[in-house]
DNA sequence: AGGATAGGCAAGCCGTCACTTGCCTGTCAA
DNA sequence: TTGACAGGCAAGTGACGGCTTGCCTATCCT
């Protein structure tokens, strides 16, 4: 796994939107299991999916390094990493009110 | 056209590299038209698109709100706004090393 | 050992999206 | 006023993406 991800990779995992809420569950609650996460989509966010759907939008996650995996056992474990959204706004600064021109 | 834009609408519009190029394009030279921006793709990314296929892409980027329009005779200048990047910031905070766990 | 649990692999279906083609509207200059 | 220029609308096509289904591997607990 690569630790440079493609840019293109990260707007592409952020343009659906249940690996956006997947990402807001492991903002609320890091460190989740596949099945923990299937669980949570379900019961919090009203949205019943597959396991291998999830399985497959953790795939996409991590291959535009927005989460990290830590295998324990026959538990595998997602981490968040925000750490490539930084280079956002490093492309188009975010020009608020009250700024120079 | 509202002002409030629906969150997905911003990654999707960002989830395409051509329009990535064009908002990076905007960035260098903002306020051009819809025939600038074509010969501009076309001379300095070497994309070769159709004028229709920018158009389309130009709308996206609108209806999501990182661009607004300006009509003026027969000519439409677009205008690049950054704003709405900033609502991923406050979605998922970006932990640069350093900072407080 | 053996069943239950956590996860992976691969093929197939269907909707969405990017792009093209063709034609139409509005504006400016000679 | 007529042609050239800037842009818009709409239908059609091909490819990619999300999701499912079916089957397989690995790890843990009696």
């Amino acid at each position: 796994m690569p630790i440079l991800t493609r840019m293109g990779d990260v707007f592409k995992a952020l343009a659906d939107p249940t690996r956006r809420t997947i990402l807001d569950e492991l903002t609320e609650r890091d460190d989740q299991t596949l099945f923990e996460i299937c669980v949570r989509l379900t019961s919090r966010h009203q949205l019943s999916l597959t396991r291998q759907a999830v399985s497959q939008h953790l795939a996409v996650l991590e291959e535009a390094g927005l989460i990290t995996t830590r295998k324990q056992g026959r538990y595998k474990f997602h981490h968040l990493d925000t750490t490539p959204l930084a280079a956002i706004f490093e492309r188009w600064p975010v020009t608020r009110k009250g700024q120079a021109p």
